[in-house]
DNA sequence: AGATTTTCAGATGAAACGTAGGAAATTTACACT
DNA sequence: TGTAAATTTCCTACGTTTCATCTGAAAATCTAG
């Protein structure tokens, strides 16, 4: 008799995919909403008649429900101008994504872009920005009636001042002749339009919207809408609850506390546990921690993942207060492990680039400082989160480690 | 006692030098005509 | 031919601690009556 692997695993999900970030669950119903979708669906209305959106600025924490949000309330605005005989297109563009401004313009380009209908191609690289804008607006004009652009952590964007400001001023400037264009920010920082000129903010800021943190309440609603991801009988009394009083406690963010409610039903699987137990949900607090800096960390280019590394591996075995990390050190270090890896390294001047780039991610921290007669100057380095947990998602973007 | 010298702490100033970070050059990778 | 982006090469200016010098006042010593 053949012999069953899979008899013997048992799950306590049914359908784990109810538990993923991304997953709609109830189409119409997005909780503890109302009100900013309202708000949003206020600025975006227009666009239902073919004119043109308001742009919008969308602020709060990770978490709240943003993009979802947003993502979904453009839907609902491009079927309801479809039903007035007017063509909206879409493009999302996750600014953490994409580091460049061209880049960000190939993104939205080629989303909204039909060949068909618009005669024109977006190729990947080969042009300057000047011409994908070009083509971009072509397409736009060719393509849709409004063009709504969701770009998702602008704050994230290196060149988001420039790309908003081109964005914004393209009807103004009659860069779009036949269709009209909304452009929705979607920004973590409250003080971000601080940093960008005033002309764009009074172009792009025409109205604000802020979303608040979840309420326990609100996010043991969220999370309660989702246990058909588990089988009946499966969650433990007041594991819900629980997951939701935690990741209330800390900002009240709806994806950390779907991370710990998947981790934990994960975790009773690892252990084969017929049921989540309580005692599961500090682990799967402590993972789900972990996965924060594993998603910025996955993003990034080899060697910058390996000059982290190196950062957190200084810093996981020492005390940083009285011996800091200094640049040199962590180059040194980097070195190393390229040369292990076989690989060539970066310049010094490069990686003292990436660390810039990783203090922009909000991964370190660093802080110059002359450190005296006959001794130069430095920069010290401190890592944003616990040196174990980088280190240990470092480790899961290199598995051959 | 009053004048002069010594002492010493604290103020002031310059020196020292690795490296941070700007600028330019080079490389890489692709498109267009 | 063109451009953007990544990386390297080159180079200067920065900053802070340390070392040395300066300052001023108190303590110590000297001196003439």
């Amino acid at each position: 008799m053949p012999k069953d692997f899979f008899g013997g695993i048992s799950s306590v999900f049914k359908n784990k995919d109810m538990v993923q970030i991304d997953y709609v669950v109830d189409e119409d119903r997005i909780i503890g909403r109302d009100e900013e979708l309202e708000s949003l669906a206020q600025s975006l209305y227009p666009a239902t008649n073919g004119s043109k959106p308001s742009n919008c600025l969308v602020y709060g924490k990770p978490g709240t429900g943003k993009s979802l949000s947003v993502k979904f309330i453009t839907q609902k605005l491009k079927e309801k101008a479809g039903e007035n005989g007017y063509s909206v297109g879409i493009a999302y563009v996750d600014c953490s994504q994409s580091s460049s401004e061209t880049d960000a313009v190939i993104r939205i380009a080629k989303q909204l872009n039909d060949p068909d209908l618009s005669d024109v191609r977006i190729p990947d690289t080969g042009l300057s920005t000047g011409q994908f804008y070009q083509r971009a607006w072509k397409a736009m004009d060719a393509t849709h009636d409004i063009s709504l652009i969701i770009l998702d952590e602008i704050d994230k964007h290196h060149a988001y001042d420039d790309l908003l400001m081109t964005l914004s001023r393209a009807g103004e400037a009659n860069k779009l002749t036949d269709s009209s264009l909304g452009v929705i920010g979607i920004s973590n920082k409250p003080r971000f339009t601080d940093k960008l000129n005033e002309r764009t903010v009074s172009s792009l800021g025409e109205r604000r919207h802020v979303f608040p943190p979840y309420t326990a309440n609100e996010l043991k609603e969220i999370l309660e809408a989702r246990k058909d991801a588990f089988y009946d009988g499966v969650l433990e009394e007041g594991i819900t609850a629980r997951v939701a009083a935690l990741s209330a406690r800390e900002y009240g963010d709806a994806r950390k506390a779907m991370d710990i409610f998947r981790y934990a039903g994960e975790i009773a699987n690892e252990n084969q546990s017929e049921t989540v137990k309580d005692e599961f949900i500090d682990e799967a607090f402590e993972r789900a921690e972990r996965d924060e800096i594993l998603e910025i960390i996955s993003t990034l280019p080899h060697h910058s993942t390996l000059v982290i590394q190196s950062v957190a591996a200084l810093a996981a075995d020492r005390d940083t207060e009285k011996n800091p990390i200094t640049t040199t050190e962590a180059y040194n270090l980097y070195q190393r492990k390229c040369s292990i890896e076989e690989a060539s390294p970066l310049s010094e001047r490069r990686v003292r680039d990436l660390l810039e780039e990783a203090e922009f991610l909000e991964i370190i921290t660093r802080n110059t400082k002359a450190a005296g007669k006959a001794k130069g100057s430095r920069t010290i380095i401190t890592l944003v989160d616990d040196p174990e947990k980088t280190l240990e998602a470092c480790k899961l973007v290199e598995p051959n480690d």
